[in-house]
RNA sequence: GUCCCCGUAGCUCAGCAGGAUAGAGCAUCAGAUUCCUAAUCUGAGGGUCACAGGUUCGAAUCCUGUCGGGGACACCA
């Protein structure tokens, strides 16, 4: 168990004996607004105030009183309108840093006791280019909340949805058939309305190669399919490339044309929605605002106004082929099918409007036993040197997220992508982020982690290898430093942070506790400058440098499993 | 007209299931390199948490309304 369980528990058992009741979920132990305060705070009393009949600040003195005796608990005050703040005994502290030498292990104590499997869609792109720079942003936060949600024990499933059934991927083949005529020597014309890019010159070029001239002369419902299907089939070996640059990697594509042949699964979720009357024939208001090709007819509806969205929402075009909606609820059928406890969605911010009419969906699906949760990005403004820069596939003309990679580099990507919530709008900056700047965090933070290393390896250097070894048996009682005491406690939430990370699916919460304790490592670090006794590597004292070593690795090992589940490098050295 | 997201320091953003004196980075100003990497650190200034009500012991946080910015609104995906 971490430390801040047993605190936890500790409270808990105090308000047990002094006889309190009530809402003990809403107990918590956390850092106090002002570390002068002390190590720990709980809000116990005012929370438990009300079932227990008391006023919060007696409450808290009784709390208290009961907390004192507690073995881990070196000091107990009460303050402000009713907070505990407990000082921890040194070997509470102690018991951390021996347990963060393993990152991974230490980690693991986020675990979750009751495990379950999740479904992570992110990305999900239509094949129809490469992705953007905006894609960016939703495959990050996507394949960055998979590894916490693993590091929290769940069962994770990483998930893209191909959408290769629409009428968007006909455009994409009569564009790339264009192309094909060009590789033979045409000389062609986009016009407006099909994608321009020059991406699909090579697909162009390789069905010249593979077909010669022959499908010169068919009409197009003859080649349509057969370039279609080269033509998805290389976007997406793109698509892939593409988040391969990021390290991204999908366990499941899922086409949503699987979903119509060669069984018609949509019609079969349809006809089981009908059954249980959540789908009827009928008409839909006119939409106010702008409708003026309306067209008044009787459609093919999901009731999701049942189940909280708007209103009902049609499943069929009125050329009797399905909606993008009715595909989407067959898909989330078949992920329900597969026996997920918990699905996510990570969407880009133009699906805001979908996130209610889904997650109907999905609750008249699993008859409310499977949550589904959707996550916006909100958009990425892109900026070089203050200039906007414009974004659009159709046009042919957009920063790719490869060029962005290319320009940036894999880390600082992901890191500036993770480093603030998801649903608010981001600000990318080309030069800033270019710099390596003091404006760039993840910098920051990997540098943090690179001066952990140095200190190894000074510290080898002033003594001998031995010192490394030697951190198993360190006496960590030496840890008296305030300094010190500060990042050992920094650890001690690392496993509630991952948690909350996990739980509330906001990967951001990571980044920023890491750069938090890549802060307090970096003061640390400076003030043996000041003062040389408060040096990691004390070459007039072995022992006092071999507990700081434990420390440093152990801030070390947390660094690096944080940034490894952000999917950023951890480097030893940075020149 | 409806729905969703956002509005916190000059700028970019945190603020974790309401809680202690609202934080960080950048920018500005003033400092710290005989010393484990100055890609770092120390200090200062800078705020009616958009506005108005409400809920209560207590609101940046929850509710209602207003204003402002962005996104989405039959059949596209």
């Amino acid at each position: 168990m971490n430390l801040v369980d047993e605190l936890r528990a500790a409270v808990l058992a105090s308000a047990e004996a002094v006889g309190v009741t009530g809402a003990m979920d809403r107990v918590a132990v956390e850092a106090p607004r002002d570390p002068k305060h002390g190590d720990f705070a709980t809000n116990a009393a005012m929370v438990l105030a009300k079932a227990a009949g008391r006023k919060p600040r007696a409450l808290a003195d009784a709390l208290a009183e009961h907390l004192g005796g507690h073995a881990l608990v070196a000091g107990v005050s009460v303050a402000g309108p009713g907070f505990i703040n407990l000082v921890v005994e040194q070997a509470a502290l102690s018991a951390v840093v021996a347990a963060a030498q393993d990152g991974a292990a230490y980690t693991a104590l986020a675990r979750s006791n009751a495990p379950i499997r999740v479904n992570v869609e992110y990305v999900s792109a239509n094949p129809t280019g490469p992705l953007h720079v905006g894609h960016a942003r939703g495959a990050v936060v996507g394949d960055a909340l998979a590894n916490i949600l693993a590091a929290r024990g769940h069962e994770v499933t990483r998930e893209y949805y191909i959408n290769d059934a629409g009428a968007q991927v006909d455009v994409l083949a009569r564009s790339a058939y264009l192309r094909y005529r060009e590789a033979l020597g045409e000389t062609i014309e986009i016009p407006s309305g099909l994608y321009p890019g020059d991406y699909l010159k090579p697909v162009g070029a390789q069905i010249a190669a593979e077909c010669g001239r022959s499908l010169l002369d068919m009409p197009e419902t003859e080649w349509l399919s057969l370039v279609r299907d080269r033509a998805i089939a290389a976007m997406m070996d793109a698509i892939r490339d593409d988040l391969a640059t990021l390290n991204i990697t999908h366990d499941t594509f899922f086409s949503e044309r699987s979903l119509q042949r060669p069984q018609d699964k949509v019609g079969a979720t349809i006809e089981r929605l009908r059954s249980e009357t959540l789908v009827y024939e009928g008409r839909l208001p006119k939409p106010k605002g702008q409708a003026e090709e309306w067209e008044d007819r009787d459609q093919t509806l999901f009731r999701s106004s049942a189940f909280g969205d708007d209103g009902d929402r049609a499943l069929k075009k009125s050329d009797g082929s399905y909606t993008y909606f009715a595909s989407d609820i067959a898909y989330h059928d078949d992920k329900l099918s597969r026996g997920y406890g918990r699905l996510v969605d990570v969407l880009g911010a133009d699906h805001g409007g979908y996130v209610k009419r889904m997650t109907a969906a999905v609750k008249a699906l699993s008859k409310g036993t499977v949550p589904l949760d959707c996550f916006m990005c909100q958009l990425v403004k892109l900026t070089r040197g203050g200039e906007p820069v414009k974004m659009s596939k159709r046009s042919g003309d957009f920063v790719t997220l490869r060029e962005v990679v290319d320009e940036v580099g894999r880390d600082a990507v992901r890191f500036m992508m993770l480093y603030r919530k998801a649903d608010a709008p981001l600000e990318f900056d080309f030069q800033k982020v270019t710099e390596q700047s003091r404006d760039n965090p993840v910098f920051y933070v990997q540098y943090a982690h690179a001066r952990c290393a140095s200190v190894e390896r000074q510290a080898v250097e002033a003594f001998d290898e031995t010192v490394l070894s030697a951190r198993a048996g360190a006496d960590l009682s030496l840890l008296t430093d305030e300094g010190e005491r500060r990042l050992a406690l920094l650890l001690a939430f690392w496993p509630q942070t991952v948690r909350g990370a996990a739980d509330s699916a906001e990967p951001h919460r990571l980044a920023f506790a890491l750069h938090d304790l890549a802060s307090a490592l970096h003061i640390q670090w400076n003030r043996g400058k000041d003062d040389a006794d408060r040096r990691f590597v004390k070459t007039q004292s072995r022992e006092l440098t071999v507990a700081r070593l434990a420390l440093v690795g152990a801030v070390r090992a947390v660094l690096a499993e944080g940034l490894n589940t952000l999917g950023v490098s951890a480097p030893d050295e940075m020149r």
